[in-house]
DNA sequence: GCACTAATACTCGGATAAATGCTGTCCGAGTTATCATGG
DNA sequence: CCATGATAACTCGGACAGCATTTATCCGAGTATTAGTGC
């Protein structure tokens, strides 16, 4: 499993709007991209997706920005990659196409998608709720030491 | 989660293989890529790195071909695609990168890292044995309708 | 103090270029079985 | 019948071109806040 940058981007960049999801101002650009050293011009874009995607709102105008549109509990990784990376099609195309004609083509064809569904259901298993709990339980951890 | 054409290549010429595995002599490039459909000058390569990779052996010669370097049932489909595709490198290098400095990327890439063994044991649970013997299973069931 | 205007900071979105990787082809070289030929 | 050589079939492996995708940048346009200016 390789992601993209983009995907890798998206999900730092939704993380980060999830730690603000109580705070009324929306996120500024730079205060992502400051965050996660990625390059500006290029995080537009990606949270253009992710706006076309209904997962975060802006604000335009001077001290606009970026929040969440919907609450951190309801938004999976899987959904963040679907919206960046585009509709996740079959996993083998070409082996799906043989799958009509040749058996061994299809028990193939299902072994590649269980994997990816495997896949699937942990990405989807996992909202930005649960990343922002985690990341703040390590805190806590690190504060009793 | 999307493969790579030569990964769905590699898999499908394993299969092919498999189902051999009995016979004395070697399989010929031309017997699997007519079976799968596959432009036989890149299946070469394909079987080349295969080859490289310890899971087929080649003959030859005239009436050369190939073989399974090993038992069905101690290849697995996770190692046909590192094989093909590359060592699996990290699924998120840039988050990898910026973990050490932030707890919100470690802990993303944790969850990064979870997806993939995830598919990864799928994948590694898979040997061509099982391949071959669900394609079997299937044959019967047809022939008893 | 108030209305109006200019400047500023930010998002929107397409166009575009550079880089990378994937797919597939070509060609020459090496290797072995098979067949033909001559003794 | 046997030895020798030619031929055909096959693998080996690098080089390379075409194409698609990914990554990233640039620029103009729209929008709201803020500051400034004149009345």
């Amino acid at each position: 499993m390789r992601l993209t940058a983009r995907t890798e981007y998206a999900a730092l960049a939704a993380v980060e709007l999830a730690r603000h999801v109580d705070e009324d101002a929306p996120v500024g650009l730079r205060t992502i991209c400051e965050a996660q050293q990625v390059p500006s011009r290029f995080l537009v874009h990606i949270l253009l997706e992710l706006k076309r995607a209904g997962i975060v709102a802006s604000v335009r105008g001077a001290s606009g920005g970026y929040r969440l549109a919907r609450s951190p509990e309801t938004v999976t990784l899987q959904e963040i990659r679907d919206a960046v990376e585009g509709p996740s099609e079959t996993p083998a195309p070409l082996t799906a196409e043989l799958a009509a004609s040749c058996r061994d083509a299809a028990v193939l064809c299902d072994a590649w998608l269980a994997a990816a569904s495997a896949q699937a259901e942990i990405l989807e298993g996992t909202t930005l709720a649960d990343l922002v709990a985690r990341s703040r339980a390590q805190a806590e951890a690190m504060y009793y030491i």
